[in-house]
RNA sequence: AGACACCUAAUGAA
DNA sequence: TTCATTAGGTGTCT
């Protein structure tokens, strides 16, 4: 069973530099940012990073302090499938490309992945580190955007 | 022209504590609370209260966010009252007890009272107030309710 | 079907 | 403290 723990950030939510991060607990790590954006998208970017990261049969445990994401990936996303994405109040869901790249990965991942929602400041480890990953990557997006650094853009892996 | 703002709030509705408050423009304020209820009562019990508090011969002019308290103190009275408070779809008018409080007291005041809606959440200053009230008073009451609390209940009058 | 309101929860920030 | 992002629900009427 692969672990994997994700985290995102957004600097002066919404409309900052926005970053994200998944961890394994095993080892392994990678992070990414975008100029612009909201929390939840940095959110549901870091899952979909952590799930298409890591292909292939073996059961896939993904872990988030997000109730948003984490929803988003398993109990919404049936139901907004089968009912045309419609949130609960009529309108349309938010995100949805995101959602459906989501879907998407999940459908074409040979083993089965579970999500999990861990409570966020309390000092779990690997949520800890992906936090810091995530809100380095920000950073580095906004420093980027801005022009202020060398352009050595986008995803990093570590070990 | 007397102008008072009334809110109401349920905490978990339905079932939770309730709270209600007016402002009168020209100050003056009161709130209070009770231990269960749902947002449409403690929306009735605003206007209630602030109808209640204010007699006389002066034009009384009541603000709420609530088109459910000010249709039900307006334009729906009348017609429920000639056919014998049955909604349009046959069934039979919730709260009754207290929109018909709201009708004796209409009666009752030699002075025309308005109902004038408001739309909620876009910062106007006396709702913003009755709503701090109301869900302040609220809370209190469930703390009263759970015993955590000093009882000294009910109904607070500011200045 | 529409409208308004009342919440609940988690996260991200300033 | 106060702001935003997002979802889920109920209370009520027409």
């Amino acid at each position: 069973m692969i672990i994997v723990s994700t985290d995102g950030s957004c600097l002066h939510n919404p409309g900052g530099a926005i970053g994200w991060a998944w961890v394994n607990h095993a080892g392994g790590s990678a992070s990414g940012g975008a100029p612009s954006g909201t929390n939840q998208i940095a959110e549901l970017r870091a899952v979909l990073a952590a799930i298409e990261a890591h292909p292939g049969s073996e059961p896939l445990s993904v872990e988030s302090d997000s109730i948003y994401a984490i929803k988003c990936a398993s109990e919404w996303l049936p139901n907004w499938r089968r009912n045309g994405w419609r949130t609960s109040s009529g309108g349309p869901v938010r995100n949805l490309d995101l959602i459906r790249r989501i879907d998407q990965a999940l459908t074409e991942r040979p083993g089965p992945v579970r999500f999990r929602w861990i409570r966020g400041h309390v000092g779990d480890f690997f949520n800890e580190q992906a936090d810091a990953l995530a809100g380095a990557a920000a950073r580095e997006a906004r420093a980027a955007a801005a022009g202020t650094t060398d352009p050595s853009a986008e995803p990093v892996t570590g070990r």
